[in-house]
RNA sequence: GCCCUCGUAGCCCAAUUGGCAGAGGCAGCCGACUUAAAAUCGGCGCAGUGCGGGUUCGAGUCCCGCCGGGGGCACCA
């Protein structure tokens, strides 16, 4: 037992006496194969280690940890691990600018990063770190990446892809951010390129739907944007005949039932069919085409995105045959239309649609209304020709032959089955979801464990050559140059192919580091197994995830992926769920003067500056008061030092108990006890319900009433005031383990840790009168005290006589009473 | 434009889920201690819940419409 005999509370001496001990004991080891305690496997999304931990990570671990200790305190063996996310960008630009190797940055920090985690008393169990960018974990990237391979999940295309031109790299959908690289704010371009692609798009409808089950124990925001993202719409194909072309052309409509208003046709301008369909064409309109095309392709993602953007287009001097009427539509080249959506090309409907709408006014196409669709006052809309504005919403149909006087749905079905008896069209559904863009032309990450070979093609690595090691950096130009550096390393590219045993080449390409978080919770449970990616019964054990705490920040991309990949792993049968994580928390951010914080605004608030002015202590606590947890933490409407103060305020309460450790709590003051046993009862839930903040308020009443009790009521040596005590003690352990730990040695026990919970006497919970509010008309006139089991008639009768009441009634009749025993009573008078 | 969220005291936030608008904290003011100040301790709360309707005996809470902040999606046919 360390030393303490400091009479003023001294965060620096109980951090420095504390955190040797911990080391020693760890008292958050959960893989003890004995452990008979029930589990809950609590995961914080791991940092990148870019550097030493900011006031984010200092948020996010202390809200994660409440959760955490929370649950140990309840007498679970909680599983709360640590690891990094270490491969990526910022290593290797580090290495690019200052020269260093990328290696030795990055454990460098992690180093940095544990030192500092474990300062801060994160409770996590570091029997069970790992580090993505070590090859015992990224192996087993790789031998997934052949199982994808192998179930045909894992492909190669050529297609334009977004292409970072500052980065030099590609990008996944998910990383542009209106147009610019995520990353680097960079305008992205597109660029024609043979890449690698996991087929998420197999998936979109169980990503989707399995999101019901989710819906309770997620916030609605994250779900929302997972619907979004992945976009589902039903609608139709429809064949349309094109003049002098063999093969009819499929487009894709959620409006079926407008078949009979389309004017003209329209193809992506560069899609393949684009290019096919102007061939043979005169020379005027080739050029004109090629012109276009070159447009397109100049123009930044920005311009294409804006929306008030002008249409354009080419007409190809190609015909279309609507199915419905026989019409001869003219088909159109345009780059509204996205050439990788549905089929690429679509049947422009000007009356009810309006880009189509505003092509047309562009083009001088016709306008042809099917839909009667009639305005709030009953009116038929203004004529989209004349208003410019497309009649998108419901109506019945007119101009559309035998449909002619059908509702939408009505006419959505009808037709429908029409074009499936002729069998020129069926029903059809489409995503927003695009296959997940994995390959990146980068060092830092996971070599892709493919290897070309000129007879056997395209060969998965066999397991027993994985992992495929990343070549040393050192020789080789990692500069951002469009291929990957890879290339560079002459001895590691050529190799032998394992199908034929001749020359080939392997892949340079590396994987995006999303790969490598989309499982690394599994890989938690046995992080040191050597002979696969993780240990089955472990799974069984532990998975999925009862709790996951991370940033908003990761909403679309990392979660869709790590559900995605769990789903693959669930088809594989090598895990029995199909959602990892079962409840989700996300943590706002640290803001200062009400913007981000960062270096170049000059507002960077410093973890370490914060942790040796106030402590971690009181750092931690100002996270989980400052509001609800997912709101953002604006640092300058916080009060560390005020937090600081409170838990001086706690620790004297510690010094003051002049009674005997296992002192009989029964004969203490029974109001005191009665506040500990209801604060302990309420913080269970309140801790459940993520309401940290209410938490401590509750902790601070605790901690005022004990006070009370000690200088002004049943005094120091009073059994109540020792229990109020030690309850203080165990609540602040979830949020200052620091000076509950030096608390708790002080009552005379050792490992707060493992205190648990109080054992809540539900007996002093009862209250033994209750104030019962009494209205007239809603007003409250007059307060009864009453017993908490009075009945109706008996708090009706109380509540009549009131002086108040009998005052505010006067000489009115009394029409009805309500009453809510034993609370209130509400007297409704005439 | 569509979707999701949030508007309570000067500020950060509570309000047992439809029942007395205030628990906790910041700032401020008053007092104790001090030669004085800092630190510490004690005390002090006239906002009616962004605005307008509605439901109800009763609305911060539920419904409708606005206004304002934050976030997501957005040429996906």
């Amino acid at each position: 037992m360390p030393e303490n005999d400091e009479t003023r509370y001294d965060f620096h001496a109980i951090e420095d006496r504390w955190l040797p001990v911990w080391r020693e004991t760890q008292p958050f080891r959960s893989g003890d194969p004995e452990d008979s305690r029930p589990t809950k496997y609590v995961l914080d999304m791991f940092p990148y280690p870019s550097g030493d931990l900011h006031m984010g990570h200092a948020e996010a671990y202390a809200l994660g940890d409440v959760i955490a200790r929370y649950w140990t305190q309840r007498g679970f063996n909680v599983m709360h691990p640590i690891g990094w996310d270490s491969f990526g960008l910022p290593a290797e630009n580090a290495a690019i600018t200052r020269g260093l190797d990328p290696r030795g940055w990055t454990e460098d920090n992690i180093a940095q990063q544990r030192s500092s985690m474990e300062r801060y008393a994160c409770s996590f169990d570091w029997d069970r770190v790992l580090a993505t960018h070590r090859p015992e974990y990224y192996h087993w990237n790789q031998w997934f990446f052949t199982r994808m391979h192998e179930k045909g999940l894992a492909y190669r295309k050529h297609s334009n892809v977004n292409w970072c031109p500052k980065d030099q790299t590609v990008l996944a959908n998910e990383q542009v951010v209106g147009g610019l690289c995520e990353r680097c704010d960079t305008p992205v371009t597109k660029k024609k390129l043979n890449q690698w692609y996991f087929k998420v798009t197999d998936y979109a409808d169980r990503l989707l739907d399995d999101l019901d089950t989710l819906k309770d124990s997620w916030p609605s925001k994250v779900i929302a944007m997972q619907r979004n993202w992945i976009g589902r719409s039903s609608g139709a194909d429809v064949s349309f005949t094109i003049e002098g072309r063999d093969e009819p052309v499929d487009i894709y409509t959620t409006r079926p039932d407008t078949l009979h208003g389309a004017t003209f046709m329209v193809v992506a301008a560069d899609s393949d069919l684009a290019a096919e369909l102007v061939q043979g064409a005169d020379a005027v309109v080739a050029e004109a085409f090629e012109a276009y095309v070159d447009e397109v392709k100049a123009a930044s993602e920005i311009d294409r995105l804006s929306t008030e953007r002008p249409k354009t287009g080419v007409f190809l001097n190609r015909y279309a045959i609507n199915p419905v009427n026989g019409e001869r539509l003219p088909i159109w080249a345009s780059d509204y239309v996205l050439a990788d959506y549905g089929h690429g090309a679509i049947m422009a409907v000007p009356a009810h649609d309006q880009r189509d709408l505003d092509f047309a006014r562009a083009m001088d196409l016709p306008v042809r209304v099917v839909l009667d669709v009639r305005g709030e006052d009953g009116e038929p809309v203004e004529d989209p020709a004349v208003s410019g504005v497309a009649a998108a919403g419901d109506g019945t149909l007119i101009n559309s032959g035998d449909l002619d006087g059908k509702s939408k749905a009505d006419a959505i079905d009808a037709i429908v089955a029409d074009l499936e008896a002729k069998s020129l069209g069926h029903s059809s559904t489409n995503y927003r979801l695009r296959d997940w863009l994995i390959s990146r032309q980068r060092y830092w990450g996971t070599p892709i464990p493919i290897v070309h070979c000129d007879a056997c093609g395209e060969v998965r690595v066999p397991d027993d050559q994985l992992p495929v090691e990343l070549p040393p950096a050192e020789g080789l130009d990692l500069k951002p140059k469009g291929t990957s550096p890879l290339g560079g390393a002459t001895d590691w590219v050529n190799t032998t192919c394992p199908d034929c045993g001749g020359p080939a080449l392997r892949d340079t390409d590396t994987m995006d580091t999303f790969v490598d978080s989309s499982w690394y919770f599994l890989r938690f449970l046995s992080p040191g197994k050597t002979d696969g990616p993780f240990d089955l019964d472990e799974a069984k054990k532990w998975a999925p995830i009862d709790q996951y705490v991370g940033g908003v920040t990761h909403a679309i991309l990392h979660l869709l992926y790590a559900r995605f990949f769990t789903k693959a792993l669930h088809d594989m049968g090598m895990i029995d769920f199909e959602e990892p994580f079962l409840a989700l928390l996300n943590q706002g951010m640290v803001q200062m003067d009400g913007s981000a914080m960062s270096k170049s605004r000059g507002n960077l608030v410093r973890l370490s500056e914060q942790l040796d002015e106030f402590g971690v202590d009181a750092v931690r606590i100002t996270m989980s008061f400052a509001g609800p947890p997912e709101d953002d933490i604006d640092w300058a409407d916080v009060s560390p030092g005020a937090s600081q103060r409170f838990l001086a305020r706690a620790w004297r309460l510690a010094r003051d108990v002049a009674s005997a450790p296992g002192v009989d709590p029964a004969t203490g003051d029974a109001a005191l006890r009665a506040v500990t046993h209801k604060t302990m009862h309420d913080a269970a839930q309140l801790v459940e319900g993520f309401r940290f903040n209410v938490v401590v308020a509750r902790t601070m009443e605790l901690v005022n009433a004990t006070r009370k009790a000690i200088d002004s009521g049943a005094g120091p040596a009073d059994p109540a005031v020792r229990e109020a005590t030690e309850a203080v003690a165990v609540l602040l352990s979830l949020f200052a383990p620091y000076v509950a730990e030096d608390m708790w040695s002080i009552l005379g026990h050792e490992n707060v840790s493992r205190a648990g919970w109080l054992d809540v006497d539900e007996s002093l919970l009862v209250e033994d009168t209750v104030t019962c509010i009494v209205q007239v008309k809603g007003k409250v006139r007059d307060r009864l005290e009453v017993a908490p089991d009075i009945s109706e008639d008996a708090l009706r009768e109380l509540a009549l006589a009131a002086p108040g009441v009998v005052r505010a009634v006067g000489d009115a009749a009394i029409r009805t009473v309500i009453v809510r025993a034993p609370k209130l009573v509400n007297i409704v008078t005439a």
